[in-house]
DNA sequence: ATTGTAGCGTTACAACTTGTAACGTATGTG
DNA sequence: CACATACGTTACAAGTTGTAACGCTACAAT
């Protein structure tokens, strides 16, 4: 079965990484919320972090619709689903498509370390069990 | 304990990565070696590949050393540890540092299969051990 | 020795991306 | 009606990536 997806593994800029950050972790926001809330680390003009919302929507990261006449953002897709797509592309590119390689290498190179790889291996029967 | 490698998470292009694709599977070459191997894929003129190959050095993805008067390239690293490194920098800027989240996320999304977690486990039960 | 040539450095340039923002326009508020 | 707010449009500089031409040097064959 194929991805329905479009393979979008459209790059992400320091600036849209942050405010994607904050829509993940802040829900749905107006763009001035979100320049607010910003503004202390990252101090933007209102058309810039409009801009940069409305990139983020092309780039198919953030979704709006319209409350009165201001432009509610939502994130399009988990957080972590646009990780897992992000390491899927490199897996794609540097390891001929197996994962598993690439989370040898993890292990060896202590991205892992050994708690987190018991609760992954408990979790990971989990999974397998559950999914039939 | 600090990595001390330079923070080297410098993209690369899509020839780029052709070319480190062959370079990494093929050893060290010559330019003109390299040239010839992706013709077929890529047709490039001689000094296109030697800029793709300097830039690449600049990045710190090649190094070269000097045979008579050709540079021959050499991976300055194994593409595995690239990878890694590059999934590190997703899993800082998505998921804050914790990359057991998004090994479960690969899980969910069918990124590793049955039979790989299975071997993995396997694997990582041996890594466990291994490593005191 | 002269000349060709292989292989390097330098320089260039267009397309695209990213950060930043000004300006104009419409609309709801007092 | 006057104003502020929020949007669309347009711009622009810096950086990246792909592509390549040009010119210089050192070895090779005549």
């Amino acid at each position: 079965m194929k991805n329905t997806h479009n393979p979008r593994p459209k790059n992400i800029g320091e600036v849209e990484q942050m405010v994607m950050d904050y829509v993940w972790s802040n829900g749905p926001v107006s763009a001035e919320a979100c320049r607010e809330a910003l503004a202390a680390r990252r101090p933007m003009k209102e058309s810039t972090i409009r801009t940069v919302l409305r990139r983020l929507e092309q780039k198919g990261y953030v979704t709006h619709e319209i409350s009165g006449r201001t432009f509610i953002y939502r994130a399009a897709e988990l957080r972590q689903n646009v990780a897992v797509r992000a390491v899927k592309s490199i897996i794609d590119r540097f390891c001929g498509g197996s994962a598993e390689e690439l989370v040898i290498g993890m292990v060896d190179n202590a991205v892992l370390d050994r708690k987190q790889l018991e609760r992954l291996a408990r979790k990971i029967s989990q999974r397998k069990e559950a999914k039939p």
